[in-house]
RNA sequence: GGGUCCGUAGCUCAACUGGAUAGAGCAGCCGCCUUCUAAGCGGCAGGUUGCAGGUUCGAGUCCUGCCGGGCCCGCCA
């Protein structure tokens, strides 16, 4: 199962091997220029190293000494020269049907299957008693794709949302939650159990405590020195503040899969940084054994940083000075945990850019320590959610925009669309509001998806619920297209045969080219753990069906059955290949709109 | 100060391993619904890739310096 781009790339690696140059000066790419569908650029490179073997041949003379050997092969219809010595690959109309037979047979669609590894993503960006707001969407509809894309790959892969919820935002909970309540059981160090099994605290509570503590014990010492003491006896094991925690977490959680449930985002696992406390102990102990830690001004530390290296980069902190364990703790100690249920091959972070140097500070640490090569762990971060005017993203008010109110805009707006535009108009009133949410989240994520993980991101409702050009909805009216024309064609009796594609049309011809790109497209998204990739891909392809939607009648009376078959075959192709690759991004399509 | 990411059309973004005339979408202009969904299709226009050097057949991409911006830099997560 070769992509019609692999065989050339293969055909013109033999082809400079033969010439007598090196293979890798055979490489072929897609040309989006408009001349020919595949170029090939190695003769430059070739007569380079002519020159320097003395015996100097041209660029166009490499080209043609290529062609030589290449010409009459069945897949290609012409071969050209441009420029100084480009190879423009025309591919045959026979090698595209053959082409397009293979990809409607093949069960993975054209998706190149690796060897399987064993993965761990870590993704989301929860924390326990904050509700989702924009600043969490990257994190989990970047990572939500990369998921899918490694699984496509064939992987297995765990995901793992890793809540945020030890250390000292508990103790401001806990603290703010004793001013307000200080009668309840959890408080009162005598009672060590039978605590209630109802939470006394509620989403909003939390989402209301929380900034309320850090507010007030930025600016007053003695209030952070509250929360200080209940995050380290919340550490050291009070079984009240325990009870608490437990409440906390699992209030959070179940907003947490509401929020998510809504983004089409799934996770494997629920676990958090409290989970692993038990493991910090021996974990500590172990690194002291191995001899990579210090103590540094009551801290105990281990350093990164390497001999001669310009780079400065700090030490992991183990423990602070008062004993409290910190972010570099527990995440180590997760490491330690993945390690021993999971032995992962590779562990995946996907989080704000903003981390990289914590992040970079645990993989030297746990490369040192003996338990992963720094290759398994990698940090696929992302740009930071900015408004216009380049600074974060703020509501008219000057908040933070839930996500839960993005996603109503976007749904409105949507809807608002949906009767402007009048179709939905026979469609009962549940499927028009199905139809509704579709298309905003499809937008919402789409536009997220397409950008590069790494550029800031400038985060624009105007933009975002616009559904023309380039956005999600674009695709989904693709899809939708298609499967009102397959609806038809089985009301009218029209066979799917799948026996043989045509593609005597340039359209037709375009659109399987764009289809082939297909495994290329996954391959290389997974590699760079870049879904934007994928989206310029999908894109492509939706547009050459527009065009061949446009410039080839299927369903009409005038085509030949023969050619009818053919083009129908061809939209089902390019519907598996449209359905598999939204599902990938994480996107859903409706049965029409 | 050190590090890191970035600077591309009026706006938002692409450009894979250095490849031809730097591509899309939006906004603007001109066409196309008696034919499978016009959230569509075709076309026009729009650029000194922040600046200056360097490497080479060839640079948005690599190197050096500068200008401008975001972010990070041991006891928050």
């Amino acid at each position: 199962m070769q992509s019609i781009l692999e065989t050339f790339d293969e055909l013109f690696r033999e082809a400079f091997i033969t010439i007598g140059y090196p293979g890798e000066l055979g490489g072929v790419q897609e040309s989006f220029r408009g001349i020919a569908p595949y170029q090939c650029n190695g003769a430059m490179r070739a007569s380079g190293i002519s020159k320097k073997r003395g015996t100097y041949v041209s660029p166009s003379d490499v080209a043609s000494l290529v062609i030589k050997n290449l010409q009459n092969h069945p897949m290609i219809d012409k071969l050209e020269i441009g420029g100084p010595g480009f190879i423009n690959i025309y591919p045959s109309v026979n090698s595209l049907r053959d082409r397009a037979l293979e990809l409607l047979f093949d069960k993975n669609l054209g998706i190149k299957q690796e060897l399987p590894l064993s993965i761990i993503i870590d993704y989301g960006g929860a924390n326990v008693a904050k509700p989702m707001h924009v600043g969490h969407l990257r994190s989990a509809v970047i990572g939500e794709s990369i998921k899918r894309i490694l699984r496509a790959q064939g992987h297995n892969v765990i995901g793992d949302v890793h809540m945020g919820d030890w250390g000292l935002q508990m103790g401001h909970l806990i603290s703010e939650l004793q001013i307000e309540q200080p009668n309840l059981p959890y408080f009162d160090e005598n009672i060590t159990s039978d605590f209630p099994d109802i939470s006394p605290v509620n989403m909003d509570d939390l989402a209301r405590l929380y900034p309320q503590a850090s507010a007030a014990a930025k600016n007053d010492d003695d209030r952070m020195e509250l929360s200080r003491t209940a995050t380290a006896e919340l550490q050291s094991g009070r079984l009240g503040y325990r009870a608490l925690l437990e409440h906390f977490i699992s209030v959070s959680v179940a907003a947490l899969k509401v929020g998510y449930g809504k983004l089409g985002v799934e996770f494997d696992l629920w676990k958090g940084e409290a989970c692993v406390d038990p493991l910090i102990p021996d974990m500590i102990k172990e690194l002291k054994l191995k001899n990579i830690t210090e103590e540094d001004n009551g801290a105990l530390i281990i350093r990164v940083q390497e001999e001669n290296e310009k780079l400065d980069i700090p030490p992991l902190m183990l423990l602070a000075s008062s004993g409290a364990v910190l972010y570099h703790t527990t995440d180590m100690a997760t490491l330690v945990d993945r390690k021993e249920t999971n032995n992962p091959d590779l562990i995946i972070y996907v989080v704000d850019q903003r981390q990289a140097l914590h992040f970079e500070q645990v993989f030297r640490a746990a490369s040192k320590a003996g338990w992963f090569h720094p290759d398994q762990l990698i940090h696929v971060g992302f740009g930071t959610m900015n408004g216009k005017d380049g600074k974060p993203f703020k509501t008219r008010e000057g908040g933070v925009l839930r996500l839960q109110d993005l996603l109503d805009i976007m749904n409105n707006s949507a809807r608002k669309r949906l009767e402007e535009s009048g179709i939905g108009i026979g469609f009962d009133y549940h499927e028009r509001l199905e139809i509704a949410r579709k298309v905003g989240l499809a937008a919402l994520k789409f536009a997220d998806l397409q950008n590069q993980r790494l550029t800031n991101y400038i985060f624009d409702p105007v933009r975002f619920t616009s559904f023309e050009g380039k956005t999600g909805p674009y695709l989904l009216y693709a899809v939708v297209r298609i499967k009102s024309i397959l609806r038809k064609a089985v009301s009218a009796n029209i066979v799917l045969e799948d026996q043989s594609i045509d593609l005597s049309h340039s359209s037709e011809q375009q659109l399987l080219i764009a289809l082939d790109a297909f495994g290329k497209s996954v391959s290389i998204a997974g590699v760079k753990y870049s879904p934007h990739i994928l989206c310029d891909h999908v894109y492509r392809v939706a547009q050459a069906f527009s065009r061949f939607y446009a410039d080839c009648p299927i369903l009409s009376e005038e085509i030949p059955k023969p050619l009818q078959s053919s083009r129908l075959s061809l939209a089902k192709l390019t519907l598996l290949q449209l359905e598999k690759a939204l599902n990938i991004l994480g996107i859903e399509a409706p049965e029409r709109m």
